[in-house]
Order: structure tokens, then sequence, then C-alpha cells
DNA sequence: CCGTATCCCGGCGGATACTG
DNA sequence: CAGTATCCGCCGGGATACGG
């Protein structure tokens, strides 16, 4: 999961990432980020709940972009220590303004998909 | 570059991609594609313009990132045949709809970069 | 001026097996 | 249930050199 001290809080994206346009790419195209933002943005999940709704995706992927996200504070992990344990994922306040710029990639990726052709 | 007839039109987006965010955000992520589209926004360029405008950015990524944009109806390429020659690059009319959401992915990322703790 | 052609490397992501 | 641990292949992207 690469260095978390990086100088930029406890985030994983890199100093260098100067551009707040390049930041925000950065921080929400992990290939699975997308859709896992979507669901969060509707209601809150646990693991294996994620792991149902997004069909293709294995453990460790999912394990994967759940703690980017998490470092990114895109997303906020809450334990339960029930045995067997529940865990909690939903989006940060930050995560939830995430959510018109995947509303307005659907709508542009929808009319992009309808017109198909240059 | 790739098969570029790949039963998406004459785009270089695969047709598994059924998902429009997926889509949309898999047509931005190149690594250079948000800075071109950014400069693009505000005035159409010219190849070695671009090439000074992005620092650090190679002849070869330059082209590249442009064929993809190209390839997926975003960006536009007119070639003036003089000599030497010169090619005028611009955003199509989806090209140009992609506007709103870099813009608004901008302010994410300075908020961000604001806050910068979770 | 506007590109291709090669070569090469790191890291993202898949498959699979194992654990508290 | 919610994860780690390994191993490995692919390809995005950098450096460099050449071409119409």
């Amino acid at each position: 999961m690469g260095n978390r001290l990086n100088g930029f809080g406890a985030c994983s994206a890199e100093v260098k990432k100067a551009c707040p346009v390049e930041m925000t790419l950065h921080i929400i195209s992990g290939k699975w980020k997308g859709i896992i933002i979507d669901i969060l943005s509707h209601k809150s999940a646990r693991f294996n709940e994620l792991k149902r709704l997004i069909p293709g995706i294995t453990q460790r992927m999912l394990t994967l972009q759940l703690r980017e996200l998490e470092a990114d504070c895109v997303v906020k992990r809450k334990v339960e220590n029930t045995v067997p344990k529940k865990v909690e994922y939903s989006l940060t306040e930050l995560g939830e303004k995430l959510y018109p710029i995947i509303s307005s990639m659907r709508i542009w990726g929808n009319e992009y998909m309808k017109i198909n052709k240059c």
C-alpha cells in the first residue's frame, strides 16, 4: 500500500500532484473506485456486500481500492468487534462531494455512448 | 495504437466498459489528458504549442494522448499542408462538454488540498 | 514542425491460497 | 466475515534516436 507518510498528510496522493485536476483524477481513477464511490454514495455497505454488488472484483482488489480511498480521505471504515466482525464502509464528507462529479461523468458517458461515432 | 475497430465505433473505449462512469473515467484518465483538455478548452493549439504549455511531457506521449483523445471523439485534428506543416488541435463538441467535469474536479481537488488531513 | 520507432521498466491488477 | 500473502503478466509511460 505504499508510503502513507509522504508529506501529503496521511493521504496517498503524491506531493508532485500540484494540479488539483490531476489530483482528483488520481484519487478516483483506480479500476474499481468509480463504482465503489457510486455505491457508497447511495448507502454505506459492508465488505461482502460491496463484493456482491461489484461483479468481477476480487477480495484483494476490493481491499486495496478501499484502503486507498480511505488513505485519500474519501471513504471511512467503521469496525464493529463482534464475532464474526462487521466492517462498515461509507463516504466521508469529502467523499460525498465527489458525487456531482461522478454524476456528470455518468451523463457525459451516456451521451458519448449514444453518439458512438465522431 | 491498438485496434481501432473494436465494435465501439472508431473509438478506443472497449465494449466491456458498459458503465458510463467507467467509460468517462477511462477516456479522461491518461496521464496528460486532464491538462490537455484543460488547455484546449480555452483555445485550440498547435502541437509544439501544447508541448511548450505542458512541462515534462515528451513528444511521444503528447502524440499518444492526442491520438487517443481523437479516437475517443474528444479532440479533433486539423492539418494545414504548408511547409513546415501546421497541425491544429481543438476540442470537439463532445469534448467541450467535458469542461464542467474538469472544472468540478478542480474545485474538489482544491478543497482536498486545503483540508489535506482526514 | 510534427511526428514514428525501439527499448525498457515499474507498478496496477488478476489468480489463487491461506488466516484471525 | 473480512481480510493477507504470493506470484506473475501486461501495459502505461519514460528515454532516446530517427524520418517526411
